[in-house]
This record gives C-alpha cells, structure tokens and sequence, in this order.
DNA sequence: TGAGGATTTGACACCGTTATCATGGCTTGA
DNA sequence: TCAAGCCATGATAACGGTGTCAAATCCTCA
C-alpha cells in the first residue's frame, strides 16, 4: 500500500529532515543517512523505501548541519577574492576556478576586494567564519603577512596573479617582469627612445614587477629611466584618461607608450584616438581585452591566460584539499606577445 | 595575573571554539555568545574579559552551528545564477548584487549556468541545501516551473534579465521589446529597408522580445520581415561570426544589421571589418560593451544597465528577506539609444 | 526593611546531521 | 553443531553554537 506522498509531507512549509525521511521510510535516522551519503551495507529494499521518501518528501540535506557534525568538516566550498568581479582580467580568473570547481563538485563564494586590505580582511573573515575548505587570494598588498596569519589555521590557500611577500604558499602568476621586459623591448626595437610606462598603484606586485621588466629593457639598451614618462598609481580608467593626458602635453611627448594595466590600456586608446595620435604613437598593452582585434589601429599586447590562472590556482587548492604536502611552488605562465599593429608604429608615426 | 595567551591556545591547530573562549575567560558559553553577538545586559567587565580571549584565540564564530541553533536559519548568504560569470553584461549584474549585498552584510555564492537548465538545477539544489537566504536567478528556459517547485519552500527568488513564464515573482529586465523596436526604427529611418537581426536562442525571452520588437518596427514600416535576414541560436561568438557571413553571402546582402545579443555584436564587428564594410553596412547592437566607443566606427547601441539590473534585484531580495509580502513586482529599465555611428549609415554606404 | 522588579549569569535542551558502537541475524568452516 | 566473523540496522553521543528558563544578584521605593 502506497500512500499519498503529498499527504505525507510534513504539516507547515517546513522543510523536510532527514528525521521525516526516516519516519516516512520506516527506518531509522542513520539509514536514511547511509542512503542520502551513498554509503555500503545497505539492502536494496530499504534503499528503495528511503528513496522514495526522499522524493516524496522532496528532501534536501541540510548542509550545515552536515557539516558540523562530520569529522572532516567538508563544506564542499572555496572562496574567490578577486579585485573585482567586474573586471574582464579578474572574471576570467574566476571563470578557472568555476570550472575546475565544478568538476570537483565545490561551489565558489566570490567576491570583489577593490583592491582595498581592510576589504579583504573582513571578506577573509566572514569567509573562514563560513567554513570554506580553502582559498584563492588576489593579494591586495604586498605584504600580506597579517592577513595571512588570519588565515594560517590549516585552511589551503592559493595566491593569484599578485605575488604575496614573505609567505611561503603556492602562487600562480604571469612572468610580469619578463613580459614587461619583452614588451619594452619589442617598441625599442621599432626604432622608440621615449617608451612611457603606465602603471597600477606600486605595491600591487604585478605593478612593480612590470616596471622592473620596462627598467630592465631600457638599461640593457643603454638608456636612462625618464621619470616624467613613468606614471605610476593608475587605479581606475578616468586616472588613466588623465595619466595620459599628462604624457601628451609634455613638451617632449613620448612616442610610445607601454600600458601595464588593462583600464591603463583602454584609457590609452580613448586618449589617443580623441587626439588623432592612434596612428602616430605607438602602443603596447599587457591585458588581452576584448576587442582589441578591431579597434584602429588593433592593439598589439602581451596577451596573458587568466582562465589558466584560475584553472591552475583551483587544481593546485584540490590538489591541497586532497593532502598534498609538497612545499608550496610558483606557477608562472608566459605572456606571449600578440601583434596586431598599434605596437608597429614607429618614431616617425609611420608604421613597419 | 594574566597568563600568556598563547600558552593557553587549544593544543593542537584546531580552531579556537566558543567553548575554549569561555573556558579562558572563565565564564560560561552563553555569555560568550551574548558578547559575540552583541547582545545586551552583560557587564563590562564580561565583555571585556571575553573580548580579550576572543583575541586571544583568534576565535572566529562557525557559521554552520550558528544557522543551525539560530531559529530564524539565516546565512546571511545569496545565491546568483547568471549566464557565465565571464560575460560582460553578466558580471555587471554580479557587480549590482554585490554591491548591495556587501551593504547588508551578506555574501554571495554565484555561478554560472551556461544556458543549461540541468547546470542550473543541480546549482539551485547546491545552493539550497547550503541554506542560501535568498536567490536571484537568471531563467534558463521560459518554462523554469518545474525548477521553480524546487525553490518554492519559502526562499525568497528574485529573476533577472529574462522573464520566466508562468512564475508570481519578482522580476528585473531591460525594456526589450521597446528598445528592439528602437533600434530598429533607427535603422529604418536612416533608409535601410533590409535589416537583418541576429538573435540568442528564441527560447530565452530577451531574445523573442527582442525579436518582437524587430518585427514590431517592421511592420509598423510596412514591410514584411524576410526570413533569410533573421538568424537565431546564435549563442557563441563563434556562432556570431558564422551567422554573419552568411547574411554576407546572401545574393540581396542586408545593408542594415541589428545584433540583438553581445556576442552577435562583436562577431558582427569581426566579420564586418574583415569585409572592408565596417563603413558600408549599419549596426545597432543591445548591449554596451567596452571599447564600442572607440572601434571602427564607433558602434551605436541600446545602452542597458546591467550594474543597475543587480542592484534593484539585490534590494528587491533584501525586502522581501526583511518580510515585505506585497505582490510581486517587475522592474522594467529602459534601454538608451547611443549614437556613435555604426548606425548612421545610409544603405549607400555614405554616413548621415 | 523588605517586596517587587530588573539585570546579570549560567544550566541545559535542541538544531539536523554523522560517527561510534552495540545488537541480532546469517554465513562459514572446523 | 557451534564459535568466529560478517552484514544490516539502529540507539546514542557528539558537532558548535543559540533559545529558554531559572537562579542569583542588584536596585528601587513604599
């Protein structure tokens, strides 16, 4: 005799338990427990009767309850802090870790620091206080260390893009230095001697690696650092648009320019357009955003992967959260330089 | 006499409790709890006493036994579905929602359903039984009942960006249907009389109302819509880009494209430029992406405020989370014409 | 001074699930 | 035939907090 599963659904709007399943099903509460977790040692009838109670009842586990009382406190849940969920760079981090997340069966609690620690502190906090197995951190400076030992109560974590000074944790980032460096080099060789830099806040370590790569390249062409072409602490795209307005009213205006960030890069491009200079100074992006192919002219840049920075950090955190104890390592993907045409432009203005 | 507060840390690396707290500053679990959460009528010295072994411990609350305990259950968490949290329109969404939500304090678990209903099931199930507070949910199919059964125990749901059918709930989309017909008479009054619109998959319903609305335009002109100018299932850039040569390669080419979907937009943008007719053949496109403004010419667009779309969905949740029980709403917000030139062009090909 | 009330504190049950261990039935092998 | 071992099942104690309620203390005012 079967029932009337509706009938049987608990009195008010309350969710079913695990204890309604049991009493539905006949069995008791650790059965239905045995069913719901797939584990051994069950008989097929009672399987059966538990799983239509769990239909009938639509039963959902409750998660934390779960997890409070299994041993391994498994929420089946990692945190995301990135600069900003907005951001093409960050999202496709984000985006990584989604899918490798999702293969793993994780959901990703993701949220935006906007670069600012205190931010990124208070989001740490309310992300340990909900029991995510483990992290992945856009650091928001450089010395992270007192974030850090918030965090440094056994939960993995995985730095992204930014290198965190003095912690000794896996790391996944861009070969800036070099990359900045091939850039640089790749507008020297066009024939440029005034190459401007335009780049993030400084302690932001992507930032301070880029300039290191721009200083490299113009030392090892035997030329000196113009500090009236190095704008440094561009955060947002109308401090970009202004940055560059600087650069072009100078009375010796550079005749390329290296554009660390991508809002650095989309500003330059506005700029340079509104003055009619898209043609005649060169430009050099190190974020491969969309659209870059067709603006005029197309944006030669050094493209990086931010979905294989998110993919690698999410394995690398799985690989943790499955007990790899191996001492922590730095995954550094190359940036490849992409040409399409503004980075082309020579002193002249005319192109190669 | 005070004792060294590390000495007194729990011996091994498990995390400070509430129990461990009470128990160095030697009171009882609930006073704990009182101080921890604010609640009043303990006494300075209490508080002050708790407030320094809850430093002390670096105690940090564990929210699965709070919600459990807690009779009104709340995790102060969301949860956000959205197309793909890589795409531009999407992400700005999540922007909306994080924005408010940080505001009231909650955080929020998103993810992406890539269009498919049974991603999307299985996350709202996911997303459940971690007792989310509230959801907002981005439709993957017009028919989302069966789905929206599953949610209907009480959690407040709030849709955005596509109207689900045959659901009494909040709702925040653009004004598609308006605008398209926008868009369209646009085109129509720069003199084209073969436009062309490619849409997403008819089953989303921003692409049949936008589609509506394109007809509406038509045939307030006058004029019969031709099938083999209108493309749909148009889903991935790739697809875009396939969509588009194919109108090019019509013996009576459209002179007018109406790219009714981002991804439509930037592969009509790839493929029009690789023709050399960037200058020759119109395009409106329906969502702002960055660095329209400064292609090619400069894409004409219905501007959508997808940042504005998160927003007034986060509040709308947060209302009903706070017991607003009025009749569900819908928010319509209404599409900007901006024009920037790609849709001033005369079907000669010379500009307005 | 002492009744009545407010304030402060703690003991204890309970939230929904899993871990441990006990129980009883059924095999298996000497 | 019976001890030993396995399998299926359930009773019960956690997990780390919060709600309830009672006890202890402190005021206040007649």
């Amino acid at each position: 005799m079967t029932a009337e599963p509706q009938d049987l659904r608990p009195p008010s709007s309350r969710r079913a338990t695990m204890r309604d399943v049991a009493a539905l099903a006949g069995v008791s509460l650790k059965t239905v427990s045995r069913v719901v977790n797939g584990e051994p040692n069950v008989s097929e009838e009672l399987t059966a009767r538990v799983q239509s109670a769990t239909e009938a009842l639509r039963y959902l586990p409750d998660a934390s309850a779960a997890n409070l009382a299994r041993r391994d406190r498994e929420t089946r849940t990692i945190a995301l802090l990135i600069a900003s969920v907005r951001d093409p760079f960050s999202s496709s981090v984000f985006r990584g870790v989604e899918q490798v997340s999702r293969e793993h069966g994780f959901a990703v609690l993701a949220a935006s620091t906007e670069g600012n620690p205190q931010t990124a502190e208070r989001l740490i906090r309310a992300f340990l206080s909900r029991n995510v197995d483990g992290l992945i951190i856009t650091p928001t400076r450089q010395d992270f260390r007192s974030i850090a030992e918030l965090i440094g109560l056994g939960r993995p974590t995985v730095y992204v893009d930014r290198t965190p000074l003095g912690i000794a944790a896996d790391v996944v980032t861009t070969n800036n230095r070099e990359a900045a460096r091939a850039a640089t080099e790749h507008l020297l060789r066009q024939g440029h001697r005034r190459i401007a830099i335009v780049a993030d806040y400084l302690w932001i370590s992507t930032a301070s690696e880029r300039m290191a790569g721009y200083e490299d390249a113009l030392e090892a062409a035997g030329l000196d650092v113009d500090p009236d072409l190095v704008v440094v602490d561009v955060g947002t795209d109308i401090q970009a648009e202004a940055a560059i307005e600087t650069l072009l009213a100078l009375p010796e205006r550079p005749t390329a320019i290296f554009a660390s960030r991508n809002v650095a890069e989309v500003g330059a491009i506005r700029v340079l357009k509104r003055h009619s200079l898209s043609h005649s100074i060169a430009l050099v992006g190190m974020d491969d955003v969309e659209l870059m192919d067709v603006v005029d002219p197309p944006v030669t840049v050094m493209r990086q992967d931010p979905v294989a920075i998110g993919r690698i950090a999410a394995e690398r955190l799985f690989a943790r959260l499955d007990g790899d104890t191996t001492l922590p390592q730095r995954f550094i993907l190359e940036a490849e330089l992409v040409i399409r045409g503004s980075g082309e432009i020579r002193p002249g203005g005319e192109r190669t």
